[in-house]
DNA sequence: ATGAAAGCGCTAACAG
DNA sequence: CTGTTAGCGCTTTCAT
């Protein structure tokens, strides 16, 4: 292995004037940077992360926690796990892969053997086990998610109360006076994952204002459970004409059970989701939608750590991104 | 923070010993180990990983490289990833994610700063550009996934070839003798991806031997694709009896297809799929499928890992997984 | 069965 | 603008 000396000797300079002009940290004539990257890039020299860890107290590593269970659709997660990569790398960082399941314990050990500098929690639940932990650590971290006491904690997350409300006015600005929301399993509102609780309420909430009669059905990501869910909302609630959709997995299912039972949409109903924008867009018909918006979400969290890490100081603050309902075709005016 | 040295201190033993009782790797008397950890325990310590990544050599990390292109199902990849983490995990070791887009150079860099002792590559083509890199490494890899030319490489994959062939000996047995295998999206056989390759290689040879006639019809992951695809081959090949699909995103709009157009599975057409068990599953009818086993394939990448990392020398090989074809309600004997 | 001490390769004062 | 040097915290010979 080519190492920092080796460059300095090749180049003609000191060891730290090889390791200034690659942290950049202090001004370098034109001159010697240049010589000094000639013989970088000749060499083939790449620093020791291990070594550069130990000197620095930097590993440049940034640790992902993602959720394993039920109730949170796949690929939002690889879209976030993504985004927060790529976002990573243009700051010069890694990331580093945990999985929910080693809980508070993972937490301690990377925090505490230095081998991240930040972390990233998604799908942190309204009461979340993990909270002490995450606010007696000594590294900035990033919740995915608001929990109930945010105090102490940086949360960015969709306003899911917005979203919740947004689609209930959509649907009541084009007439629509019965509304239905089928939502997450019932374990997710057990649990108190705080999206989907939020977003309840925010539709509730909206519909209260609206004077909107509303009703809420949870469902199980599975197509014999859509379609239950359907034909009970249609039995049940024959003069529903307004859908709102909250689970991902679901979506294309319920869009069959309405069309097997003579639905159309929007015809006879109006369907708004909640879900990836790329996911609307494919759908048939394509979707009334408000976005999951992963990426954005990935990047900020990234910068937000990033930011934290420059500044050296810790500062509380829950950021809420706005909804951003996209109409399609799923939606219409109620006629008659 | 809390050193070896503290502790070392306050178990009254030198700094070497609390190492050694940490890595095991020198036999101690009960009495001091017992000692030692316990300091561990009220101290608090935790190693810190660059130091040790510095003094060892090892990082004791992974590198995961997950690919991020079409033609491949997502929840599978996640699945895949979670194992690695998993297995990793038990061997003490963390995972770093890289994303495919950085190429070549992500591999030089993070094997070339030491940051990871190995690598594992998912979704490798059969002439991948990385393959050069990958050699050159002087650290050990594995693929998932068969290159053409696999010689000095380690790589591992459910054996493609051999599940073409038993998806088509399972429709021959039943008496299907025209079967029409549908795909992956064009560009997938064009990049030379090698599982759809040798899928459909050994769906033809076994159709061959077999006197089935078959026919391949590529799809891309959209609803309306696996509509249009659908009645193409049930208007080109009103006679083909078996289906093979190859795809796990079209799976349910394929099925949908087929009762739209009024043919019944098993009873008109027999399917089978690739895919996760827990897909075959779920759908309705259930699907005799032959099982993706991202488990399986995540575990054996980590544990070869581990044995080269443990015995220090490289050793080529290919590893194949035996396809396992379960029988469920999606397939019958030809009647007629 | 345990200690002592020499690095591992780099960064960041400090010095000029 | 650049060089000198003292560690960063751990592992691992080498001793005993």
């Amino acid at each position: 292995m080519v190492k920092i000396d080796d460059v300095a000797r090749h180049a003609g300079v000191a060891p730290s004037t090889v390791s200034y002009v690659l942290s950049g940290k202090r001004t370098i004539s034109e001159q010697t940077r240049e010589r000094v990257m000639r013989s970088v890039r000749t060499l083939g020299y790449h620093p020791h992360a291990g070594a550069r860890a130990l000197a620095s107290n930097r590993s440049n590593v940034v640790a992902l926690v993602v959720p394993l269970r039920s109730g949170i659709h796949v690929p939002v997660i690889m879209q976030f796990a993504t985004s927060v990569v790529t976002e990573a790398r243009t700051f010069d960082h890694d990331v580093l892969l945990l999985t929910q399941d080693e809980g508070v314990a993972g937490l301690q050990r990377v925090a505490g053997t230095s081998l991240v500098d930040a972390i990233i929690v998604m799908d942190v639940e309204l009461h979340d086990n993990r909270l002490p932990a995450l606010r007696a650590l000594k590294r900035p971290a990033v919740l995915i998610g608001v929990p109930e006491d945010a105090s102490g904690l940086t949360c960015i997350d969709l306003d899911f109360t917005a979203a919740g409300a947004v689609c209930l006015n959509h649907l009541a600005g084009n007439g629509h006076r019965r509304v239905a929301l089928i939502g997450s399993p019932p374990e997710v509102y057990k649990r108190e994952t705080g999206f989907a609780t939020r977003l309840l309420g925010g539709f509730r909430q909206a519909a209260g204002q609206r004077r909107v009669k509303v009703s809420a059905y949870p469902c199980e990501p599975t197509e014999a459970a859509a379609k239950a869910v359907v034909e009970k909302l249609m039995a049940e609630r024959p003069r529903v004409t307004g859908v709102v959709i909250h689970n991902e997995s679901i979506i294309g299912h319920v869009l069959n059970a309405f069309a097997h039972k003579g639905a159309q949409v929007p015809d006879d109903i109006s369907v708004v989701a909640i879900c990836p924008d790329e996911q609307a867009e494919q759908a048939r018909p394509s979707l009334t939608s408000v976005a999951i918006p992963a990426d954005e979400l990935g990047r900020s969290a990234v910068r937000m750590l990033m930011g934290e890490l420059a500044r050296g100081e810790h500062v509380s603050s829950t950021t809420l991104l706005p909804p951003k309902l996209t109409e399609r075709q799923s939606t219409a005016m109620l006629v008659g």
